[in-house]
DNA sequence: GTCTATATTAAGATAGAC
DNA sequence: GTCTATCTTAATATAGAC
């Protein structure tokens, strides 16, 4: 069902694919049970099926895509632009998608935790194809003086980490800082900005 | 269960959460089954119920102690010590938690993604107190010029990002660095040094 | 396209023999 | 203490009426 015809049934298609990111980026895909999403979508469980061949294929449908998206941000990494603005700028955006897109993020967090089973081809393909990439640009920028020398891969997975745990470990950091800071994010944002700044100006 | 008192049943209890923390870790607490527990430990799913009385049990039994464990670090930190040594000791000691006991940060992880609750209390009890009481320490290093300025509770927040990412997903940072890295955690500890050094040092 | 009813398998838990 | 057999419920998926 990847290209709905009629508008019935791409309104139904996003309505299932939205509950099913509620559901399995909170219990992971084995965890998770049509019923629930069924639920949540409001739909019948065999109208799921109608649309969806099956669980799997759901949760494929909402993996497949999910590594772009998430890779973006390091892709829009200019390797003419500044060093440490381009570094802050990558940094400010995917802060922006774990704001945005927690439940993508705790999804693609649970495949990780489980072993990565289904999407570890693009994960050393796609994925490793595009860090190595732009370690090697992260490289020549310490080479010509314009960043602070560091291991460039440890500095991307530094940047992954720091953004993508406000997403994923959200109820620790909100039971932590209290009902005082609705939004956490704001002051995340200038620490990463003080954090990236002071590792890397030269 | 809690106290065995033959060596048989100190034993099998002790295979048992072995098996259940393998099973539990990577699939959350629905995703995982009895029966793959049971496949683990080599025991039968009968005899796994006659040391605990439910799945639940076993996955409480694993829980509790565990945030115990996992603060240890930050509770051994000196208010009367050098601010960025016992920053970086904190640091140091909780990647070696990661890379000695992964099963037991993803199985936290897990708990954290399906919105931690049935550790929530802990969180916003224990865990917070404990958060606030050492940012109250960085806060005066900071004060007393010893410390370079920046946001206490982020600062924590960032070790836990930094270190724990090296366990949660192992699965990326392995296929990120390939098999030339067989282990990224040397690697990760001099890249961490240099990143709270630089953050820190006043 | 959507529903009720249901087939089929898996999962948590218990009974009772040994 | 450990096992086989089994009860009960839940889960994926399908059939077939509307």
């Amino acid at each position: 069902m990847t290209r709905p015809r009629t508008r019935i049934q791409q309104r139904n298609s996003e309505t299932i694919l939205e509950a099913a990111l509620e559901v399995f980026s909170q219990q992971g895909f084995r965890g998770a049970t049509l019923d629930q999403i069924a639920e949540v979508a409001g739909l019948s469980k065999p109208n799921l099926l109608y649309y969806f061949a099956s669980k799997e294929a759901i949760h494929g449908a909402l993996l497949s895509g999910l590594l772009a998206t998430w890779l973006n941000p390091l892709r829009a990494m200019d390797p003419d632009g500044d060093p440490v603005a381009e570094l802050l700028g990558y940094v400010r955006r995917k802060l922006e998608l774990s704001r945005d897109f927690p439940r993508e993020s705790r999804l693609f967090a649970n495949e990780m935790l489980q072993g990565a089973p289904r999407i570890r081809a693009a994960l050393e393909g796609e994925l490793r194809d595009l860090v190595q990439e732009k370690s090697a640009v992260l490289q020549r920028w310490m080479d010509e003086g314009r960043l602070a020398p560091v291991h460039p891969v440890h500095l991307i997975f530094s940047v992954w980490a720091l953004t993508q745990h406000y997403a994923d470990f959200d109820v620790q950091v909100r039971a932590v800082l209290g009902k005082a800071a609705a939004d956490p994010f704001p002051e995340a944002g200038q620490f990463l900005e003080v954090l990236f700044r002071r590792l890397l100006e030269p």
